[in-house]
DNA sequence: GTTTTTGCACTGACCAGTCAGTTCAAAAAT
DNA sequence: ATTTTTGAACTGACTGGTCAGTGCAAAAAC
């Protein structure tokens, strides 16, 4: 569909950017612009009914390409979602990592760095719930072929939330009796689990709302030792 | 479900008795082992593949039934899968009203409730660790046939951990000012993760390691207002 | 004798991936 | 300055295969 007549040629969307690769001066634009449609198209029709309910044509027609213009830029259905779960990915771990950096430098303590991660984590499910659906969904699951890619973009990002940890057992901020990789993985899920029943079920609510109720509870004035009220 | 070894039924399970229909008298329990052996069959499956990817007749072949049988059973592929869920979270709801129940019996406050919760979900996730794989993949998507029963369901198992919020409001136990949704919903999140993480990335761990990392911080001795150590 | 299960052939829809051909802007030739 | 060539990007009809669901007669279980 769309004959498409003399082009028009929806000049360099500049969605974000990443490590837009190579770009040879004269760097092919119209390229990395398709592919950029192609992961949005892909994102949300993944995120809604899961990689084997949707088809490429599914995706190639949101995407406003004809389907060959998938496999001219990406391998396979699934190679297209690697690339995708990379690039998400990637995305919020430098947020992530920019969060506890500011914070660092800002003096603040560690329990300030990791509310800010919290919120830097907030901030980004609400950007792209749509991948954060995804991605969730598909964590766990075994036997499939970017297993392995999940995996190290997993650890990626959970290293950012242990590094925190680390660092504040050694300043003698949390106690040293904590398991890093467990309360790490406890606050991801708080987050991740907060964040989604917010998107899905009270979206009215503000990030801030949100992000109040989880510092609530990362500094333990829910249930721990508190004062009155 | 969760095959589990040729099943020595180690300690009481009851798997079943839900309000598993009419069962008069001597009610038809050569049908309910083939469902029970479907429903075995197809978590598995569906947690490792998705629903999509996985076929009728690698259920009914995983079950040792045939594909016609299938269809004896359940109207459709779509229904066996919905009937699964609602016996699955059946399991978890009342696991965790009895963890609540028993607590409050033994004059527990409402601090030792949830964290008898914590504990009867990772049981839980221990034992149907597909179950609950399946069930976080699920739950977030949209457009989705059964999306109107995991909703149902789903608020059936929050509302566990809300009503003990609840209640240590009213008694002045938690802060008044908490959001109970919230944090219900991080509460939850919290276990899921972890417990999945667990799971997956060290199965060495104990139980009790696992619960002891929650319930540190459950009580604020991670970041909150702590003494040394 | 009724209920449940089996085995298996069949259908029709659907879908990942292919490929011969088209488009067009920029480079090269004239 | 005009024409020709090039090749990266894109197109969409087509193929080979898969899979949910059906139909049914015979066997097994109860």
């Amino acid at each position: 569909m769309i004959p498409r007549g003399p082009d028009r040629g929806a000049v360099a969307v500049r969605i974000d950017a990443m490590e837009s690769s190579s770009a040879t001066s004269s760097g092919s634009t119209r390229r990395e612009a398709t592919r950029q449609k192609l992961y949005e198209a892909a994102v949300t029709l993944i995120a809604e009914q899961g990689f084997s309910a949707t088809t490429v044509d599914e995706i190639a027609e949101r995407a406003g390409v004809a389907k060959g213009t998938v496999y001219y830029n990406f391998a396979s259905k699934s190679v297209l979602f690697e690339e995708l779960l990379r690039h998400g990915v990637g995305l919020l771990t430098a947020s992530l990592r920019d969060a506890a950096a500011r914070t660092e430098r800002e003096g603040g303590t560690k329990v300030d760095a990791l509310d800010a991660m919290i919120r830097a984590g907030l901030v980004f499910i609400d950007r792209y719930p749509a991948f954060t659906q995804l991605y969730v969904a598909e964590l766990w699951r075994t036997n499939r072929a970017w297993q392995s890619t999940l995996m190290m973009v997993r650890q990626q990002a959970v290293a950012v939330v242990e590094g925190v940890l680390r660092e504040g057992i050694e300043r003698g901020e949390f106690s040293d009796e904590i398991d890093v990789q467990l309360t790490a993985a406890a606050l991801v899920g708080m987050v991740l689990v907060a964040a989604l029943d917010w998107q899905a079920f009270q979206p009215e609510r503000s990030l801030d709302d949100v992000h109040a109720a989880l510092s609530r509870l990362l500094q333990g004035r829910v249930s721990g030792s508190h004062q009155g009220h």
